[in-house]
RNA sequence: GGGCCCAUAGCUCAGCUGGCUAGAGCGCACGACUGAUAAUCGUGAGGUCGGAGGUUCGAGUCCUCCUGGGCCCA
């Protein structure tokens, strides 16, 4: 028993049918289907970048899940095996800062008193907040990813693969320890993030002095000092050297008032040249490097390179003296060029902001208070070191928690020493396909040219403890690379592997000291770009399974991820194997809303994806991503777009759909039963056809390609063409009584068209390929896979794409339009017949074959070949204002010599461009070839050829056109009351004597048209439906009824 | 402050290595069609191609600077 195709509500709300489709997916178990049933085929290797799930998803989410959606899947319909595994990136400061909103908390500290064990507990709750909003945007959204068994980046083995890949760069010896400048509230004793010292910033009046560092060595008595300012006075005691820009002027200027000499940099020097002064030197900055100066302080005893002038290109003489007064501990630039320069470090700042007893005069001081900072300028200015001094209002982080002004401060951390590999990171990032390429030297290419090593450590609770376990006594330090490796060691593993319970977890070293953890976590990037490792807990499992799934053929995030994630694969798989970890990157641009502003909450223009998804559906929502423009470029986003995608492509495309299963549900239509070779088919089917399998090819190689935006509106044209011009210009072949062989052609074709469609949009609109599919293709053939997206994706049939019938139909769709042109110019409505279309006798030979197209479409009685001579004839057509421009007064007399221009003066202009009346010269800027028909109509003269219409009409086609309006309002009437296609009817009509008499005459034709059994003259009123009509300008009464 | 991307019709976008009069869809106006009909077809109006220079016989396209938007990083 065949199961029917169904009728098809075209207005159906597209949530209706979407959900029904995911049922239909949950009980068959489709996704998985589609991977169990690839298994043993190829591998395409799918990466999933680990979103968190303790913020609400964005419609940028929705963008990145489709990107990971369409490739997966047209991949898995080429044969491919695709494995989709979700992951969830768990760790990291938001989770904590979200714990610290929750219960009000804020700071080392106060976590502290909260208790570690408790705070955990409640980072691995907050983690899951928003778990069930992300499972549901990701299923009603159709992106397939097995979000029953995600790798998550908390799990135990997942961090057990992590320490094992920490374990390798530490055998490698590339990971170390060193300082690290950060942003740090001391009152919270916490490091901040650049996002969290962003939010801030606050206008503060500083109390800076330019400083008078003495230089030594100097040959005369006059005593030389080098000007350096600061903002920050308290840095001064931990001054180890000057910084001058290398390739800057700097100028020794004499002071007559004080009878000392100053080094400030020649660009700056106005500022500190006063009457009488002059400049007794001029120096380069490197020719300045290693002068060696008294230090300010004597705080400074540690034996070792110090108190001298070293140089570094990011001094600027934009502000102060063009010289930068060095204190390594605070500051990234200071800690950088003191490494560079092999100086020495201190750093006499405590945890807590306050002067250490190595700076003896101001011990146990806050240092941004600013008594202390006055103190320190009055013990300077009171020995003569103070220029000048000054309160300087700038924009001062401060702790976006406690409002305590930040310090860049000198932290030890952890590093990977990615500045060994620099070079094979680049050559593993230029082997990759970045899409769009200019990633690859721009974006990316710049960031690696500049990479530094990787700070891994922070001082924070929620994340991957650093397996690093160091004796107290001796300083002997492990990395443990395993939860085996701990065990021996320790005798004992903890409940998990996160902070607290691993800090328990101690063992005596060989010197009787207590071997003990270091207290950071790691980097949350290095979680998550662990992961190619990580998510199959390789190396401890998973082997086979691993040489399989790396590297990816494929991954896609939005273009912040450069420097994140795609970055963080990058580094750690070349430090492991060597090799780029991906083939493919897609990096996508933002979602932005209508007026192209970022979305945000603060702005609350973000779009809910649910209330979209309701209002559109997913396949519009995924079609307008898919065909709007290149995924790389930011795009808008707002319903109005979505709901113009949905129509262009998703409705036009169900139309189809119901106007074939309206009529092969009539028919009991069997695909099965008809077996129309396609060079038996009419013309139209063959078109349809070539169109179809000309689209097929390039879908295809564009898919490949990773270009879907091509891909889709290339389906999209396909689609309308087959709605436009196919299925429009055949409708009557459908509803043909009986099945003849043409009939069956339209049949099969439409089929064929409409089942290799759903086929092609199934990775783009995975919905209502899998409805149309249905309902078309498996209904007739259950024999077929049981979903679409179980298929093989269309293969094109190279046989079947005729180009010069594509071409051809082309010429059609031109003759058409401009016969729709002249139709519309003559004021002939399509509905009155006429007599004759006249078009150039050399199109014959193509148009020939569509002559009952063109015939039927125009509504014409004939289509005449000609030559244009033999209809029109070419009048000279003045541009009066330009004539009158340049000829003025003459323009009279030169209108009337171009009405009476001779053939030959015509002819000279058709050749020339020009031509003299009058013995003025008429060029094409005067004039135009005006064709003016010789038969009663209108003609359009395009560079390709012309087309006329003779609407003459005749007693006979007056009385067609008649009919067919009569027709026309009995098929409205109808549709009006909503009678079945099939339904035979009555009408009676009243009115008119002439209309009548048509009626009369036609009868048995338009009973035909508009199955109607009978009609009864004169008694109108009754009946389902009457209504009064203008036919033509002549009044008529129609009634209907069943 | 640095790097990268983007800017073409009221809106969303095409426009390949420079080459005819810069295109499409939506929207708008007018008209047509009407056994798919909340669909469809045609015509029209609408552009200093963000601005200013430059290279060239020729620039939306290449170069420089500027403006605005976005992102990343200081």
């Amino acid at each position: 028993m065949l199961k029917m195709v169904q009728r098809v509500d075209a207005k159906q709300p597209a949530k209706v049918r979407e959900e029904q489709v995911l049922a239909f997916w949950k009980e068959h178990d489709v996704f998985k289907q589609s991977e169990r049933q690839r298994e043993g085929r190829p591998e395409w290797v799918f990466y999933e970048g680990p979103p968190t799930a303790n913020g609400k998803p964005h419609p940028g989410h929705v963008l990145t899940r489709l990107f990971k959606d369409v490739y997966p899947r047209y991949r898995t319909m080429k044969g491919y095996h695709v494995e989709r595994k979700a992951g969830w990136d768990t760790h990291g400061l938001p989770v904590e800062i979200e714990v610290e909103k929750k219960f009000g908390i804020s700071g080392k500290k106060q976590i502290q008193a909260f208790g570690v064990e408790r705070f955990i507990e409640e980072c691995k709750r907050s983690v899951w907040t928003y778990e069930k909003t992300w499972r549901e945007m990701t299923e009603r959204l159709a992106y397939w990813t097995d979000l029953d068994h995600p790798y998550m980046t908390l799990k135990d083995e997942y961090i057990e693969s992590v320490w094992h890949i920490l374990r390798t760069v530490y055998d490698k010896g590339l990971l170390y320890q060193g300082h690290r400048v950060s942003p740090y509230c001391p009152h919270c004793e916490t490091t901040l993030s650049s996002h969290e010292v962003a939010q801030g910033y606050a206008n503060v009046k500083d109390l800076t002095v330019t400083a008078k560092f003495r230089v030594l060595d100097t040959p005369s008595d006059v005593p030389t000092f080098i000007l350096a300012w600061t903002t920050t006075p308290w840095t001064l005691p931990s001054n180890v050297a000057l910084a001058v820009h290398p390739d800057l002027e700097y100028v020794r200027i004499h002071s007559a008032e004080h009878n000392e000499d100053y080094w400030v940099a020649a660009g700056l020097k106005d500022a500190f040249l006063r009457d009488g002064d002059r400049v007794e030197e001029t120096k380069r900055g490197a020719e300045l490097s290693g002068m060696r100066y008294e230090p300010v302080f004597p705080f400074v005893a540690q034996p070792g390179k110090k108190h001298v002038v070293v140089t570094s290109t990011h001094v600027t003489d934009e502000s102060g003296t063009g010289v930068v007064h060095m204190a390594p501990a605070f500051g990234e630039d200071d800690y950088r060029v003191c490494q560079e320069h092999d100086l020495v470090f201190c750093n006499f700042v405590d945890l807590t902001g306050r002067f250490t007893d190595d700076v003896t005069l101001f011990a146990g001081r806050f240092v941004r208070d600013d008594d202390l900072n006055v103190d320190i300028v009055k013990d300077l200015s009171a020995r003569g070191l103070v220029y000048e001094k000054h309160r300087h209002e700038h924009a001062y982080p401060h702790c976006w928690r406690c409002d305590t002004g930040l310090l860049y401060y000198a932290i030890d951390s952890w590093f990977i020493r990615m500045t060994d590999v620099k070079d094979q990171v680049i050559a593993n990032s230029n082997g990759v396909n970045w899409m769009p390429d200019h990633i690859k030297e721009g974006r990316m290419g710049n960031f690696l040219e500049n990479l530094v090593d990787w700070n891994l450590s922070r001082s924070r609770y929620w994340g991957t403890p650093l397996p690093i376990w160091v004796c107290d006594q001796c300083g002997e330090q492990v990395c443990i690379g395993s939860r085996q490796e701990l065990e021996e060691k320790a005798g004992k593993l903890p409940k998990e592997l996160h902070k607290p319970y691993i800090d328990d977890i101690t063992w005596e070293c060989g010197c009787k000291g207590t071997m003990r953890r270091v207290p950071e976590v790691i980097d949350v990037w290095f979680d998550s770009g662990s992961m190619p490792f990580a998510q199959l807990h390789y190396p401890f499992e998973n082997q086979e399974a691993f040489g399989r799934l790396y590297p990816a053929d494929y991954i896609c995030e939005a273009i912040d991820q450069t420097r994140g994630w795609f970055y963080s694969l990058l580094a750690i798989s070349t430090l492991m194997t060597g090799r780029a970890p991906y083939k493919n990157v897609l990096v996508l641009g933002h979602v932005v809303d209508e007026s192209g502003k970022k979305m945000s909450k603060s702005k609350g223009n973000v779009i809910d994806p649910f209330e979209a998804f309701d209002l559109h559906g997913a396949d519009a929502l995924r079609f307008y991503f898919l065909s709007n423009t290149q995924p790389w470029n930011s795009q808008r986003f707002f319903h109005r777009a979505v709901a113009e995608s949905k129509a262009k492509f998703v409705d036009l495309l169900q139309n189809v759909h119901a106007f074939y299963a309206l009529y092969a549900s009539i028919d009991g239509f069997d695909p099965a039963a008809h077996d129309v070779p396609i060079a038996d088919r009419p013309l139209m089917d063959r078109w349809i056809l070539a169109r179809l399998h000309d689209t097929i090819q390039k879908i295809d190689a564009w898919m490949e390609a990773y270009d879907a935006t091509s891909a889709a509106r290339a389906l999209q044209r396909l689609v309308d063409d087959l709605s436009t011009w196919y299925v429009r210009r055949n409708r009557d072949r459908f509803w043909a009584s009986g099945m003849e062989a043409d009939k069956a052609a339209a049949f099969c074709t439409l089929y064929e068209v409409l089942v290799a469609v759903a086929k092609l949009a199934a990775p783009m609109t995975p919905f209502i390929a899998e409805q149309i599919y249905q309902n078309v293709a498996r209904s007739a053939d259950p024999q077929q896979p049981l979903s679409v997206h179980l298929c093989d994706y269309p293969k094109a049939d190279p046989a079947c794409i005729d180009h010069t019938l594509l071409s051809e139909m082309d010429e059609v769709l031109d003759v058409v339009e401009a016969g729709r042109h002249l139709r519309n110019e003559t004021k002939m409505k399509t509905r009155q017949p006429l007599s004759k279309l006249y078009v150039s006798a050399d199109k014959a030979g193509v148009l020939e074959k569509f002559r009952d197209v063109l015939c039927d479409e125009l509504n014409v009685k004939q289509l005449v070949f000609t030559e244009l001579r033999e209809v029109a004839k070419p009048e000279l057509f003045l541009n009066l204002k330009a004539v009158g421009q340049d000829y003025g007064r003459l323009v009279p007399v030169l209108n009337q010599a171009a009405k009476n221009a001779t053939p030959a003066q015509i002819g000279e202009f058709q050749q020339k461009g020009a031509v003299y009346l009058e013995g003025q010269r008429i060029g094409p800027e005067h004039a135009e070839l005006r064709y003016h028909p010789t038969f009663t109509g209108m003609l359009v003269v395009t560079p390709r050829g012309f087309v006329g219409l003779d609407t003459a009409l005749t007693p006979e086609l007056i009385e067609e056109g008649f009919v067919r309006e009569l027709i026309s309002k009995m098929q409205m009437m109808r549709k009006e009351v909503n009678y079945n296609v099939t339904d035979k009817v009555t009408f009676a009509a009243a009115g008119d004597e002439e209309v009548l008499r048509v009626l009369r005459d036609n009868q048995a034709e338009i009973a035909a048209t508009v199955l109607v059994e009978s009609f009864v003259f004169g008694e109108t009123g009754g009946g389902d439906l009457t209504k009064d009509w203008d036919i033509n300008g002549k009044p008529l009464t129609l009634t209907v009824r069943r």
